[in-house]
DNA sequence: GAGGTGTGCTACACATATTGTAGCGACCGG
DNA sequence: CCGGTCGCTACAATATGTGTAGCACACCTC
């Protein structure tokens, strides 16, 4: 498996610039939706599986663990997975992206 | 083909809320990519790829294709791609993802 | 007007990623 | 011990992406 910190090779793109990484794991299908259902709650991997329109455990498991190495997710006993405070910030910029499509897909 | 207006479905996720779509798309890989690489200057197709790790034109035109479409980057004769008005507002958005990256994983 | 260069883009066989369903083992309450 | 939940795995089917070759067009220069 590849994917684990960020100085590794991700998918390929050896670059080493944090920015590729994250274009590359953020280019994942769901990554972006799992952050986004994350952004008020924690959530069990079930309710997390139910928000993202029934995504196959699979995939779900499969980026919950490199968010988890990435350290933008946690799991805790009990309350299920959450937001790092890295996750945290990063989903600042995911407010700003709903802001847009929002404002410029208004009509849409 | 799917993946045309907003209110549209896009693989599959057809809540019509704007920022589904958007997470969709920008999930599909290569897309965040190409907007980020247009993020100074207008780049030919062939550029573009190039700076793309050389990604193969089937995928380099399917997305730019989705981006005309969703009117995100525009296409110039002489000067090739470029993002439109809106195309730049999203992209202060992933600057403020590269801001977080380096910030975030400066010393892995 | 033949050859060279560049462009955007398509075709297609191959590889990888994702999906959907089934189900396991661990836990908990009754 | 039974019926519910939980996180998660296995695996075959399908969708998506890759890599290479090459086409049609335009603009040069000779």
């Amino acid at each position: 498996m590849a994917r684990k910190t960020v100085s590794q090779s991700v998918r390929g793109s050896t670059t080493g610039r944090p920015i590729m990484v994250l274009l590359d794991i953020l280019g994942q299908r769901w990554t972006l939706r799992i952050l986004w259902e994350l952004r008020d709650a924690p959530l069990s991997f079930r309710a997390l599986r139910q928000r993202c329109d029934q995504v196959s455990p699979t995939v779900l498991n499969d980026r919950l663990k490199t968010l988890r190495e990435l350290d933008l997710v946690q799991r805790e006993d009990g309350t299920g997975y959450r937001l790092s405070q890295a996750g945290e910030e990063l989903e600042s910029t995911l407010l700003a992206l709903n802001h847009w499509a929002e404002k410029h897909w208004a009509g849409r």
